[in-house]
DNA sequence: GTGTTATGCGAGGATGGTCTCGCATAATGG
DNA sequence: CCATTATGCGAGACCATCCTCGCATAACAC
């Protein structure tokens, strides 16, 4: 109940654990958000090891060193990254939890896949960062469970019949069906294919919900 | 029709692109064997980039150089997984398209689920595999398009009033929703979720051929 | 203006990985 | 046995990448 309550901002909360010294000034801002944008595309097209740093600086206009300025390493990069990610995906989720109360297994799907393929571009990095194995995971740790609370969250407010058990679940189901968005997208009939992922997620929570 | 007249042998087709010798004697087709079982534990714990030959050699008690004897390079070696691989599941998915016509949706559900669980260990490593960025991937392409077309061969023999272009499409996202069973194998709650992805996949399955 | 701080820069050190090479050993054939 | 071929080996060449460092410039405070 009460991680319900919280707000999308609590997904930032583990701020600058090594995240190096953030900007103070506009231009430094910018030049973040350039980077951070810069950094989702290549991680999104080359992977987490085969992404490097010179590409990503040069991509953005920005020297290695600058870079480097602001993110520390690498890891710390994806970090940020991930961060960004979650405030975004939260306040969806938020958006859709207000009014789950209202809608039909169905358009709940539809609402889900809605999100994930307004997310599309930044859906693809993040699995990638998700799956890059590496040392310290304390931060993808994080953004995975309250990721997984705010849609068990939803999914309470759509069906209040649910256990809590039955819902954490379903949760961690429907975010690893969610996974393949980026992948269907990407193939030869991606039309086709997202439309039967609307079938999939439509009958799934329809037997998840009154299974339980 | 002809591609399912096709045996699993096919699917070793495009065979020593280079390759690199293959074994002569007893000994090297061990060694060969070992390798193979070595990288495909590396290259699951560790994807594709970051698993390194050296690893691989050591694991399986080779020396570096001996390894390149016999691959003449990561992505030959890769590519050797892949062929193995291939060769594996396609003889599974022949044995399902088999006695399919005979399967309730539920059943079939359940005998694709199964063999993917008897060849966990080495799908992980395929995921890992078929996701990495790499120059030449005409193998992975491929062997995507021989697998797809197994899977809808099995699709047709279990309701043969689905189309040709269903049937293609079913397959593709039945493939899609496979690749997530390695990662549920080693979520914390295993045993529930690889129950709960037998529901996604018989209300999937149970839509899916009766929407067609 | 002058001092101070944030931002910008890119050559090169350090590390770690792929793959080569030449020789040693074991197996096979005759 | 001897010749020939397959297999085994590991030091190190070579290279790509991460990240450091010291200095240059721009923005701001006063």
């Amino acid at each position: 109940m009460a991680s319900q309550k919280s707000t999308a901002t609590d997904l930032a909360a583990n701020s600058d654990s090594g995240t190096g010294r953030a900007p103070k000034r506009a231009r430094g801002r910018q030049r973040v958000a350039a980077l951070l944008d810069a950094a989702t595309l290549v991680f999104a097209e080359k992977g987490y090891d085969a992404a490097t740093m010179t590409e990503i600086a040069s991509r953005s206009n920005t020297a290695i060193g600058s870079l480097y300025r602001f993110f520390p390493s690498k890891e710390a990069l994806a970090e940020a990254l991930l961060r960004r990610y979650g405030e975004r995906a939260g306040a969806g989720l938020d958006a859709i939890a207000a009014q789950a109360r209202d809608l039909t297994a169905g358009e709940l799907a539809d609402a889900l896949l809605d999100l994930m393929m307004a997310l599309k571009s930044e859906r693809t990095a993040l699995k990638v960062l998700m799956d890059a194995r590496v040392d310290g995971d304390n931060r993808r740790q994080y953004l995975r469970g309250v990721i997984r609370g705010r849609l068990a969250g939803v999914l309470s407010a759509h069906a209040p019949s649910l256990s809590a058990d039955r819902a954490a679940i379903v949760s961690v189901m429907l975010l690893h069906l969610m996974k393949a968005i980026p992948e269907l997208a990407q193939e030869g009939e991606a039309a086709a294919l997202i439309a039967e992922m609307r079938l999939v997620l439509g009958a799934y929570l329809a037997v998840a919900v009154t299974a339980g």
